[in-house]
DNA sequence: GTCTATATGGCGATAGAC
DNA sequence: GTCTATCGCCATATAGAC
């Protein structure tokens, strides 16, 4: 039945190259798959494939699926907190910066719709990054926060509340419609990755927060 | 040092029920297992582990593991809509009743760790449930939510913006800080899900979502 | 740097004894 | 109603050709 001599088998002959893979074009591909399955849905099968090569070509660039995982998180974490280190968040007055930082966010997971799901993904069911390498960079990151929203009260410009909890309600109000985005727009009538929407939305983020950190009108 | 004559094998000898196990018990494990290491993460051999009893006795009780799945999913949102229709919340003005629903849900999150973070889950990840039998219950609770707050606003007790986002907001400032309650924790110093902590986040919720609903002081 | 082919293990699911 | 035993499949990971 089968040709007995070779039979190279499916779908194309072995060989060179042909198009190499940027490993940077990998992790986003990685991120997106990883973000869409979570890690133990994402196979690295489908990976593959949505790269446009074979699993085992994927060995090369990582050693194991975590060490992918891993790659995908560090950079994503790497890339949020470098933009807002870029963006100057100590000028101007308090209510400036809070509008500022509010924007950035929006615009951040607006241009990249993986963030806020990996990132909850990782701080709900996993911490497969976050119990371990990252835990510091997202201990940090609600520490500054928090001291931040602190700061303007001792200033007189936000109102006297926690802090603590001001932080988390901030961080859920930002990250949850992202990282539910399906959910969110359907509710919305519209996605929540359009324009017009995200225009929106960042409004009345902008709005809320103020709402909540501001003293009364 | 084992009673060497038998040696049943590893685990018990076959044969009778010894302690047949309730349904409902049985949902209550796999809804902890699933809001642990969400659907794919969860297996039945750990599933079937934690019940004391074996992969193969699960499937008496359920034929499949996304029948099981759907049954916690569904006994979740039921007991959840079932508290907010019990929890009478179409008497009182506008303010009260914004402050009974904040702490009725404040007080399910806290006796039923899993709910959020199933829920959050469900939205972001998979849609398992959602899409498919659960997506009624959840654009209508969203439905309700906005249509209440947009009550408020036409009755002049809450300030005008629009309802559907301030929706989504509040949704998310309850839900994530309970379906991340480890990383909550570790960054207020105190689990999350500790009396004091508790009683700490609903005044603290409340009083942000006083702040986002009424009026300016 | 990608391929084919394969090793190994855990998964969901089934059969049938007790 | 639970058990033991097993099936078939797909997962991660490895070996080695080109």
């Amino acid at each position: 039945m089968k040709p007995t001599t070779s039979d190279p088998g499916p779908p194309r002959r072995s060989g060179r190259p042909l198009r190499p893979i940027a490993t940077r074009t990998l992790l986003d591909i990685a991120a997106r798959v990883f973000a869409e399955r979570g890690y133990d849905g994402a196979s690295l099968s489908h990976i593959a494939e949505q790269a446009g090569l074979r699993k085992a070509s994927l060995y090369h660039h990582f050693p194991t699926k975590e060490a992918l995982y891993e790659a995908v998180m560090r950079q994503l974490v790497g890339d949020l907190l470098r933009l807002i280190h870029e963006a100057d968040l100590d000028t101007g007055d308090f209510a400036t910066r809070l509008d500022r930082l509010g924007a950035l966010v929006i615009d951040t997971f607006a241009e990249r719709p993986d963030a806020a799901r990996l990132l909850v993904l990782e701080m709900v069911a996993g911490g497969r990054y976050m119990t371990g390498p990252g835990a510091a960079e997202v201990q940090g990151t609600f520490m500054v926060t928090a001291a931040f929203l602190a700061a303007g009260m001792a200033a007189g410009a936000f109102r006297e509340q926690d802090p603590r909890h001001l932080a988390l309600t901030i961080a859920g109000l930002h990250l949850y419609p992202f990282a539910a985005a399906g959910v969110a727009g359907a509710f919305l009538g519209r996605g929540l990755l359009e324009p017009e929407t995200i225009a929106e939305r960042k409004a009345a983020v902008l709005a809320h927060v103020r709402a909540l950190c501001l003293p009364g009108s």
